[in-house]
DNA sequence: CCGGCCGATGTTAACGTTATCATAACCTCC
DNA sequence: GGAGGTTATGATAACGTTAACATCGGCCGG
């Protein structure tokens, strides 16, 4: 039976050809213990300094990297924040995940980011796909969710910050700003400016349809009709705008400004006013969103709504953290809204 | 001593307020061992279909979810890639993360991105952030990478992709294009239409200097001179390529054609002969590189070299779930170059 | 009717780390 | 000069999972 059981360990010995080398060879090779290795590496004040200067030259040798899985596991704290961004990798959100991640790094924790896939792959995949890491902290951006999966985060009691645009009932902490302002202000601003007969060129996103709302209903209080409206298939292009204005001119007659759910639909409608010579903004303001990279540089330079993505980020990684680090926090400073501006520039 | 010891555990008893579920507690609510548990979820076919059954809907009622941390620890293999993506969140790469996203998920590995901040953080950080986590596979994408992260890659022994283009020394598999080619096919396509006073507008950074070279190259072969050329610091911009083609008009009293290192720089070209009446293709043909979204519908749109990234997301899939599904592999099928095709359209 | 095999399940021991407590040496202060 | 504290380190036991082997019926063929 002994035998058997040795013979067994003797054919199952070089199973294992390669092993990254782990704290107990560096503590080895240091001649201390695995745990004083670790907390040469981790905490080195509790450690002697001569000790912690030999763990870490062991640990240079042996080109160690810590495995964070076991790390993990022991501690119960993976470091880990996971984010759930667009698969369409939208550089709208870029400032708001590079200050994310700036901000999180600078506190020790490591920002991975996961696609969401619009419709494709099923929401509980996704779901088990974040929570199965047990990242310390998860944000949702530009996300729409459902409620099982908001019951399923709910449950996990991770911190969850949810950022972009400010919904009606958050699952935990959010951060961003509100699209019936966005609206409203955009309604305000074409009519102040003497524009009579607005249109809009909307995606059907549920977001850009609150804006929509909030466009038309100060159109309303201020007994202005809408000119023209042509709604778009999510995500759009600019190819999408510049069919939506060629139909808006051939319906309607009159038409002064045009209000779009996106830069991109913006762009779309400047080629397509210059491909007809439509001058722009004197016969036709256009108004944008999101403030993209080009919008400042085009002919003429593109007036949009901008949203503060490092700001987003920066408070975003501010809530979380104060929540890892215990802080009690009061209900108001669960959510936050960070505004927006209106970038005045060559169109309208 | 016992007693102290059993007096120590009362105490430190009540410290776990909330735990989430494991298999012990679903197999213990099934009447199975972990054991059992784990089988039923992972591998059905090897316990009883009563059995499965009974612990699928225990794993329900607990909402339990697997703590990938413990299994990857304990069966060392994580089902985790992880991709390094430049934090611009570049469009450019969209396809290429969904496809690689759709295709691995196909095979039960996750996908999850890290954010590569060009210069602002460390290298060695991102590799232990990378490599800490113990994923089953790396894909670099649109990454410039040092000798010592390459070294660092190779001494792990995780299988990596590089992706994107191709360069001269890949660490291990490689999938992309070359940007010599692409700048000596540039060069040409511009020549055959007649084109004579050639000019160039690139970024700095090693893919765009490698386009021009080739297409410097192919110029003095065909023994025409290079007519202007602005350098702008990347990640270059539309802002950029409105500047690049003013100075060029300024210096440059000839100018048939601009080769930009970016559809970004391109579109700032076009808006810029657009506000100086300058005939885009009569008097001036502009060439992008990278097929953005928008260039299909700039005015006029916008004649570009396209990569297909989803072909890339494809082949990199395929290597690397060949190489986890421990294939023998040719030296050959390491690298493969997917090529690229110059789309024809209004502004050449 | 028994030796061997198969199918279903259980037991044990990793995996690599950290929390927790133990220990031992060295101070320090009256 | 010893009680009490501090500092540096070690030993042990988790953490939740899976690999590897063990076990135990039942079934089949001779």
């Amino acid at each position: 039976m002994d035998r058997a059981r040795r013979a067994r360990r003797l054919r199952a010995a070089p199973r294992q050809a390669w092993r990254d080398a782990t704290l107990l060879d560096v503590g080895r090779e240091a001649g201390v213990s695995a745990m004083t290795a670790s907390r040469a590496l981790h905490r080195p004040q509790l450690v002697a300094p001569e000790t912690a200067a030999r763990v870490r030259e062991a640990a240079r040798k042996l080109a160690y990297v810590p495995n964070r899985l076991a790390g993990g596991l022991s501690s119960r704290r993976s470091f880990l924040v996971l984010a759930v961004v667009p698969s369409t990798l939208n550089p709208t959100f870029a400032e708001l995940v590079h200050t994310l991640q700036a901000e999180l790094h600078a506190s020790g924790y490591q920002l991975f980011l996961g696609l969401s896939d619009y419709a494709a792959s099923r929401e509980d995949e996704l779901v088990d796909a974040i929570l199965g890491r047990r990242p310390d902290g998860i944000v949702l951006t530009g996300v729409e969710h459902s409620p099982e999966l908001r019951r399923r985060l709910l449950r996990s009691r991770i911190p969850v910050v949810e950022t972009w645009d400010l919904g009606p009932r958050p699952i935990d902490m959010l951060v961003g700003f509100s699209n019936e302002k966005v609206g409203r202000a955009a309604a305000e601003w074409l009519l102040d400016r003497g524009r009579r007969y607005p249109a809009l060129v909307m995606a059907d996103d549920s977001r850009a349809q609150a804006r929509r709302a909030a466009f038309l209903r100060l159109l309303e209080e201020r007994r202005v009709r809408l000119a023209g409206e042509v709604v778009v298939r999510a995500p759009s292009s600019a190819g999408d705008g510049r069919g939506a204005l060629a139909r808006l001119l051939e319906a309607a007659r009159k038409l002064d400004a045009v209000f779009c759910s996106s830069d991109q639909l913006a762009m779309g409608v400047l080629f397509e006013a210059a491909a007809r010579r439509v001058p722009v903004p004197e016969r036709l303001a256009v108004m944008g969103f999101g403030n993209a990279a080009i919008s400042a540089h085009t002919h003429p330079p593109l007036t949009t709504v901008a949203v503060d993505g490092a700001r987003i980020g920066r408070e975003a990684a501010r809530m979380l953290l104060a929540r890892l680090r215990g802080r009690p926090e009061s209900r108001r400073s669960r959510s936050l809204d960070v505004g927006f501006t209106i970038l005045e520039r060559g169109t309208t």
